[in-house]
RNA sequence: GCGCGCGUAGCUCAAUUGGAUAGAGCGUCGGUCUCCGAAGCCGAAGGUUGUGGGUUCAACCCCCGCCGCGCGCACCA
């Protein structure tokens, strides 16, 4: 167990004593600023303000029954009640060195593992993956490993959208204007022609929606024509999503897709309705607010000129067909009987917020013991904008495909590769202009804080200098050429820290798991890129003032390359994490 | 109109339970390669965290008002 967590339970178990109706699981230790210590622990104040105690007063109480001589250097209590934990040396070289045992990387797994469902990626069947996917997809996909790296049962599944209205034009335009040869060529260009094409005529002429619609009638009927043409849709969509997924190293467990859950959709609306939670309305069938909660905090209510009126979440149409609220209900029901979650984690675009609000109160509703078992979290996220400030488009006005996005990447990438390493074969530098072009548009993507948007630039992600992959990737091939420079043999396995920077970078290190659990307690990938990007950055001063092979004596050198093989072995952990891989050499 | 979200250095973004002197990168100015990768590093300048109140030992963070921007407001998802 890491030093930090030995602390923490030696304290929770001090506060327990001296407050035995204390919840303790907010008694936390965390880093703090080096001029304070190593660790800090704020929980006694905050205990002691809803007890109206003197704070310092608890912390000289709770001081006197903490006794971490083992592990601690030195315990201050400062400012209004902070308690400062200043680590020894020894326990700091001995943590290292475990690691350089391979005893541990810097995390524990988690005490109490979890099994989580994440719904993410979602593309749309017959439709071309943009550039809004990269962002539930990135999310998604680096949440899912910090999870799993941290034991939890994780179950990813993609939601892909294969059922709906629009197949009523698409079928429409697949049985009167496919181009065989197109289809051939670019399935998905021809299927987004054929939507457009349909799509435009229904816009003009009503007769011409009827037959889509007739169409799309067929199709929930079982029609075995439409039925056909609609598996072929999605076989030719799965292969241009695999394909992706196969270039971002993206995996899921499972790919139910909308028209999974069809079987169940009837029994919803029924079920909900005889518990008397939804109900007609204009022909469509909704569920309304309940009245339990706000007016202003109820989802189910908008506020027309000074009126509060019912905005329901409708759950079949008008004309038979169920709605998305449906879909997901049914979703979650089947989440929960298949794998009996603890969470189900929703990574999808912030707009959607108002949904998942509305779908997890009706749930709440509908199966009330069911859903105090789990939790249900939206993870939302920002748009991504180009650098006039408006939704990220091509030239032309175009949305940018997934694909195109990422072959520009590549090039890009491939352009600076070739200009700074011209040395290297051209094989090689394609594959770093892969690794770094990648790992350049999904470091950007996890890098803002997911909730607000952010704003595309080719410039700033492939840059060596700032918070980029490319730079993280740079200072791990760095650290990769001091080892292909030094003699094997046998070293010492001492790890002895004296410089300030072995030191700062040492403690750093340590901090790998906080900040994994981190990223797993609040669903946001970017903490770990900014340890990543400290890390690099006390990497490089460690090494810039701190000579490695050329170190005094063998037992400085043996100690300062093990630190810089934990530092690479950390990187590589952590953009592993992130889902970017690294190069040997670039 | 109503609701939700956002507003932090010239620009792009951080800030891990409400915690200690709000941090990076770009740009600007200056320093640093006979020395392990200079695609690097070090330093300087740059802030009333939109604004006005409130709560608190402590507020970018919580509460209320205002200003600005974005998004959403039954039978698409």
């Amino acid at each position: 167990m890491l030093p930090h967590k030995q602390i923490e339970l030696k304290l929770q178990a001090a506060v327990r004593e001296i407050l035995p109706d204390a919840d303790v699981s907010a008694v936390l230790v965390r880093p703090c600023e080096p001029k304070f210590g190593d660790y800090q622990s704020n929980a006694l104040m905050s205990l002691a303000k809803v007890r109206k105690m003197n704070p310092r007063q608890l912390a000289t109480d709770t001081l006197a029954k903490l006794d971490v001589s083992e592990l601690c250097a030195k315990v201050e209590i400062a400012g209004a009640g902070f308690l400062n934990f200043r680590l020894k040396n020894s326990v700091l070289a001995q943590t290292l060195e475990a690691a350089a045992r391979r005893e541990h990387l810097f995390f524990d797994q988690a005490a109490q593992p979890k099994t989580v469902v994440i719904d993410f990626s979602s593309p749309n069947v017959a439709k071309p993956m943009h550039v809004g996917h990269i962002r539930s997809t990135g999310i998604g996909d680096a949440l899912q490993r910090t999870l799993r790296l941290l034991g939890h049962t994780v179950i990813s599944d993609n939601h892909i959208g294969d059922w709906g209205t629009q197949f009523g034009k698409l079928l429409l335009g697949w049985k009167q204007s496919l181009d065989r040869a197109a289809i051939e060529r670019d399935a998905i260009a021809e299927l987004e022609r054929l939507y457009k094409l349909i799509n435009a005529e229904c816009d003009a002429n009503p007769a011409r929606l009827e037959e889509a619609k007739a169409e799309l009638v067929k199709l929930q009927a079982g029609d075995a024509e439409n039925i056909s043409i609609w598996k072929e849709m999605i076989r030719l969509s799965q292969i241009q999503f695999d394909t992706i997924y196969s270039r971002l190293g993206v995996k899921f467990d499972f790919a139910l897709g909308e028209s999974f859950y069809n079987p169940w959709l009837g029994d919803v609306v029924s079920d909900l309705m005889q518990r008397g939670i939804a109900r007609e309305s204009e022909g469509a069938v909704g569920v309304f607010s309940d009245g339990s909660l706000l007016p202003k905090e109820d989802p189910f209510l908008v506020n027309r000129d000074g009126e509060w009126i019912a905005d329901p979440a409708l759950v079949r149409k008008s004309d038979g067909g169920f709605n998305y609220t449906t879909t997901d209900l049914a979703t979650i029901d089947y989440r929960l009987k298949t794998w009996s979650p603890d969470e189900i984690v929703y990574v999808v675009d912030d707009r959607q917020g108002p949904h998942f609000k509305k779908l997890f109160l009706i749930f709440a509703r509908w199966q009330s013991a069911a859903a105090n078992k789990v939790k249900l979290v939206h993870v939302g996220f920002g748009k991504i904008m180009g650098d006039d400030g408006k939704p990220f488009k091509t030239r032309s006005g175009d949305t940018v495909k997934l694909g195109d996005l990422l072959d520009e990447a590549e090039e890009r990438a491939y352009k600076i590769v070739s200009e700074k390493s011209a040395e290297l074969p051209e094989s090689q530098r394609k594959e770093i202009a892969r690794v770094i072009g990648l790992g350049a548009v999904k470091y950007a993507d996890l890098l803002p804080n997911r909730q607000s948007d952010y704003i595309f630039s080719w410039d700033k992600m492939l840059a060596l200098q700032g918070n980029t992959a490319p730079y993280l990737v740079y200072a791990y091939a760095r650290i990769k050429s001091i080892f292909r420079k030094a003699e094997s043999g046998k070293r010492k396995a001492e790890i002895a820290l004296a410089a300030p920077e072995e030191l700062t970078l040492a403690k750093h290190l340590l901090n790998f798991g906080i900040t994994l659990e981190a990223v797993a307690d609040e669903l946001r990938p970017n903490y770990l890129c900014n340890y990543l990007f400290e890390l690099a950055g006390k990497f490089t001063s460690f090494y810039e003032n701190c000579p490695v092979l050329k170190a005094d004596d063998a037992a400085t050198r043996d100690s300062r390359l093990a630190l810089c093989d934990l530092t690479a072995r950390v990187l590589k952990q952590g953009l592993e994490t992130l889902g970017i891989e690294t190069v040997e050499q670039m």
